[in-house]
DNA sequence: GCTGGAAGGACCC
DNA sequence: CGCCAGGGTCCTTCCAAC
């Protein structure tokens, strides 16, 4: 390689490479960024999973091709008209503009690995992740400070930083500690949302009027409160909606706090600049898509948004819109009705290295749908519709689904329709079996209460 | 034209 | 040596039956 003078792309394939892993996140400021992307790409150049990825990128730009052409067949009087739309568009967005709402976003930092450190103190000192080799869910600051994050294979944290500990996940042990840290939440609001384990949604505005303190004072407390009950630092975003609470929270992790003044120049100035990628709903694909028209930030999107209305749906424009306005929702949804189930589906699925055996194939099956009808019974519930879930050996998914006349959830039952829609997949070669049931109703037995069913928190 | 099921995807933690 | 999760939600598109 260093005798010759290919081009920079082919000499450094890695720079150009630009995963999910390699964006910025807290604790990874001094890191030599060009060093991880080559570490990355060097593990993972070879395999199944990094082609299906390249794949992905190329279709996905094959569809900006396809976007830009019928773009360009736009006439003036449609684009005109385009124009109109994002006018109404931004007018009832705004309409849905409330300031004077007080949301705070409550993040734990670095949730299951601080779990971890509190357990094992000796853990604090070392880079560390939860996880398994195959996948790991959280780093601990130190970890992060190679490279190492969430969403990223055990393997490549570990070539990363060859002494990075691994420590298998205790999802009981971050339960528990979850729950601690809704004690505190319930305090200052009753409804709060949670968004998993290790956040939560509070609509702190009644709170402060009752005790007369402002948003920044109750995050405050919150912090501490958190910290008195879990001995675990988190991070808050105060704002006057989800969603900017939400990318406030993010601004001074780890355990800090940020405020965001409910005014629209406020507003406007924090939103400007602000990469479409931090919009919680825009992921690598839609920023990948909007990218391509040269659309990096939420002001682009506003300077840009007659564009999105002739290529995209009209929901999309919307969300994109409003968000891009600092504009989301200032209000708690609604609870589900009473005997309303609160979920909407319930599975299990395994990874396991490829197998194309039939009778293993089947067997697999079948204990899926043993474990899965065992999760349902713990909740009494029943389903209607049964969806397989099958990944090839090549990344690929499929999935192949059936709705019954009546609901199910017995193993046997289970098992027989999901054996029967595998059946007909065969001959392949899978590294992953799931298996869903959805149109859920809660059980009506004669003895059995209903549990589990309704309330989401 | 609407509705409901099936399949595929994007996204979140 | 090879190793890239598992639990969800929601949206879009297609197609068939009303």
């Amino acid at each position: 390689m260093e005798g010759e003078n290919p081009p920079i792309q082919d000499i450094q394939p890695w720079k150009a490479i630009d995963t999910v892993y390699t964006n910025e996140k807290a604790g990874m400021d001094s890191v030599d960024k060009d060093l991880i992307k080559r570490v990355i790409y060097e593990a993972s150049k070879d395999s199944n999973f990094f082609k299906k990825d390249e794949e992905k990128r190329k279709q996905t730009n094959e569809r900006i091709a396809r976007l830009k052409e019928k773009l360009a067949k736009v006439t003036e009087d449609e684009m005109k008209r385009y124009h109109a739309t994002v006018r109404d568009s931004i007018r009832s967005a705004e309409r849905e503009r409330h300031l004077s709402r007080i949301w705070i976003h409550v993040d734990m930092d670095a949730f299951f690995a601080s779990v971890e450190e509190l357990d094992d103190p000796s853990l604090k000192s070392v880079p560390m992740a939860v996880g398994s080799i195959g996948m790991i869910s959280t780093a601990n600051y130190i970890a992060r400070r190679f490279g190492v994050r969430s969403a990223m294979p055990g393997f490549i944290g570990k070539q990363l930083c060859p002494q990075l500990a691994l420590v298998k996940p205790n999802f009981r042990r971050y339960k528990e500690k979850s729950e601690e840290t809704k004690e505190v939440f319930r305090i200052f609001d009753p409804d709060f949302e949670s968004g998993g384990l290790d956040e939560a949604y509070l609509d702190c505005t009644a709170f402060a009027s009752v005790h007369g303190i402002s948003g920044e004072e109750i995050a405050e407390q919150i912090r501490n409160l958190v910290m008195e009950k879990t001995k675990l630092t988190c991070s808050c975003g105060v704002a006057c909606n989800k969603m900017l609470a939400k990318i406030c929270s993010d601004k001074n992790k780890p355990n800090g706090q940020f405020f965001l003044s409910p005014n629209i120049a406020a507003i406007k100035a924090f939103v400007k600049d602000l990469p479409v990628r931090k919009i919680p709903g825009v992921g690598c694909v839609t920023e990948q898509l909007l990218n391509g028209f040269g659309i990096n930030t939420c002001g682009d999107v506003i300077k840009n948004a007659h564009v999105i209305a002739a290529v995209f749906t009209p929901l999309t424009l919307s969300f994109l819109l409003t968000s891009s306005l600092g504009i989301s929702t200032a209000f708690h949804g609604k609870k589900p009705a009473p005997g309303e189930l609160s979920r909407k589906g319930i599975s299990c699925e395994h990874t396991f290295t490829a197998k194309e055996d039939e009778n293993t194939l089947l067997q697999m099956v079948g204990s899926l749908a043993h474990e899965l009808s065992a999760a349902m019974a713990s909740e009494s519930i029943e389903g209607l519709t049964v969806t397989v879930k099958l990944k090839l050996s090549d990344f690929t998914v499929r999935t192949r689904s059936l709705t019954l006349l009546s609901p199910i959830s017995d193993p046997e039952s289970i098992s027989r329709i999901a054996s029967k829609m595998l059946r007909k997949e065969f001959p392949v070669k899978l590294r992953l079996l799931g298996i869903r049931m959805s149109g859920l109703s809660p059980i009506a037995n004669a003895n059995g209460k209903p549990k589990g069913n309704s309330k989401g928190s």
